[in-house]
DNA sequence: AACACCTACAACCGCAGAGCC
DNA sequence: TGGCTCTGCGGTTGTAGGTGT
């Protein structure tokens, strides 16, 4: 951008009586130099004090901005790897316009980039008329492809009873990440004596927090048509409102567990969708799907915003932690069932690193691999060919962990699991203001992100016994950013 | 050369949550 | 409790540069 006087604007601002002259447009390099200078001196926040103590006739929102997309240390610019677009598309599809969330687990972007990013990809693969998820995403969710997880919701729950269809599945850390997903659920969910969300309050009205309201919602499937609500494996469990007819849940199946919509993602992942609303809402293009024809359900296809918010059950914001925290316990159960399919899904959508080094044909970015690489555990990209050479006792298309590394996820997962298995009809569940967030993101952040670029891995250590809490994901700190530039 | 279109990027805006008084 | 400020997020807009016609 040019470092020209161009978009100088003599703004009023709208603050009345103090109008402040505030210059708007590009920033010059000598505006950028009192920036950082006042950032080294002062350290960063209370961004409109930049303005009073520094002399810069830029509004705080503009120091900040700047200070944060351009002017940080441990930027990481230019093009965006095939490793990290990957990222991308799996966390889109995960959580949806969540820019800042990804940010946070692409050291060194910005969530402006990856929001530009997106968006101009989402365009181009709307011209070239292209689903914007990788169709073999969507062919993983496929009834043939997971008979058994498609039983298994089946037998909890009738899609036609349900409202509105699911959400995307939240990190498990960005769930226990605080500064994300801290509604506390007693403050939006009353609890009777029992605690037992058995039977919530009726005609509770829970308002979706803004970013369901603006951004998720936006993108949220309001056209879909002929879709396969109830089976969607990636993002699991579709959940009746709980103005509805509860299903049973004591087997396998809880309350809460992913009771919120979709956004577009659910929709890509789901099976037979024609159609499909992109964020931003402006967008919907035709989606090759399956060949799913029939529309068994109305009530899914017309899931909208106005059924979400309308519905009695809890919003991502509000109620999503606890049922996030099991779907994605699930979820890594998932994997072994995946990990079968042995052809990667994103080869045909050109982001598969065919040169691989000694181990390869190819690395196989899975949901799960990149769940795992979200919650920081260590993990080593399967792949279709890696085997007996290196690991004696895998076979093609086997997940390959470091010794130790799901097990913390899935230990707590699965604690969390017996938990509520001990409790399948009415769990307590604490605010999660304090401690239960910290103790997990101890666990799970994740520390530190290397590409070896020998074996073409995407490693991910994990640091389980660290504490610092202030380098939550969101909270991300460049200052302990790995470097790349 | 002129124009249109596209892409990538930068920046702004409005909104909402959190914290403070 | 309400108002104010700060901060962060997501959506949108503006612009430079590249490319094709």
């Amino acid at each position: 951008m040019a470092t020209n006087d161009r978009g100088m604007k003599n703004s009023g601002g709208k603050n009345g009586g103090n109008r402040q002259v505030v210059k708007k447009g590009p920033w010059t390099t000598t505006e950028d130099t009192i920036l950082m200078e006042y950032v080294r001196k002062h350290g960063e926040g209370n961004w409109n004090a930049v303005q009073r103590n520094s002399g810069l006739m830029r509004c705080g929102k503009s120091c900040r901005l700047r200070w944060a997309n351009h002017l940080r240390p441990n930027l990481k610019k230019g093009a965006f790897s095939p490793e990290e677009e990957r990222i991308i598309i799996e966390l889109h599809a995960k959580i949806g316009n969540k820019w800042a969330r990804m940010a946070a687990q692409l050291p060194g972007r910005t969530d402006n980039e990856i929001k530009n990013y997106w968006n101009t990809r989402l365009k181009r693969r709307q011209r070239a008329n292209l689903p914007i998820y990788p169709q073999e995403l969507q062919s993983q969710n496929q009834p043939e492809h997971n008979q058994a997880q498609q039983s298994l919701i089946s037998s909890a729950f009738d899609p036609q009873r349900t409202t509105y269809n699911n959400p995307p599945s939240l990190s498990l850390l960005g769930i226990l990440n605080p500064s994300s997903m801290r509604p506390p659920i007693t403050h939006q969910f009353p609890l009777n004596g029992n605690k037992n969300f058995r039977n919530p309050p009726k005609g509770l009205s829970m308002t979706p927090p803004s970013s369901m309201q603006n951004s998720q919602f936006s993108s949220l499937p309001v056209s879909v048509s002929n879709n396969n609500f109830g089976h969607d494996l990636f993002n699991s469990t579709p959940m009746p409102s709980f103005q509805q007819t509860y299903p049973d849940f004591s087997s396998t199946m809880r309350p809460f567990l992913g009771n919120i919509p979709s956004n577009q993602n659910g929709l890509m992942f789901d099976m037979g969708i024609n159609s499909i609303n992109y964020p931003s809402g402006q967008l919907s293009m035709p989606v090759t799907t399956s060949s799913s024809s029939e529309n068994t359900s109305s009530g899914f296809g017309s899931s909208d915003a106005n059924n979400y918010t309308n519905v009695g059950g809890l919003s991502r914001g509000n109620s999503g932690l606890l049922e996030d925290l099991l779907e994605e316990s699930q979820t890594l159960t998932r994997a072994m069932k995946i990990e079968e399919r042995g052809k990667s899904l994103w080869e045909n959508y050109g982001l598969v690193e065919k040169e691989l080094g000694d181990h390869q044909d190819g690395a196989i970015f899975t949901e799960e691999s990149v769940y795992s690489f979200a919650h920081g555990d260590d993990v080593t990209l399967y792949n279709n060919s890696e085997s007996s050479s290196s690991n004696p006792n895998a076979s093609p298309g086997t997940i390959f962990k470091k010794e130790g590394s799901l097990k913390g996820t899935n230990q707590v997962d699965e604690d969390l699991m017996c938990l509520l298995d001990s409790f399948p009809l009415g769990v307590s569940v604490p605010d999660w203001n304090d401690h239960n967030s910290k103790i997990a993101s101890d666990d799970y952040k994740a520390e530190n992100l290397t590409e070896d670029s020998i074996n073409s891995q995407v490693i991910i250590t994990t640091n389980s016994g660290s504490k610092k809490h202030e380098l939550g994901l969101e909270g991300c700190c460049w200052y302990n950013m790995p470097s790349f530039c």
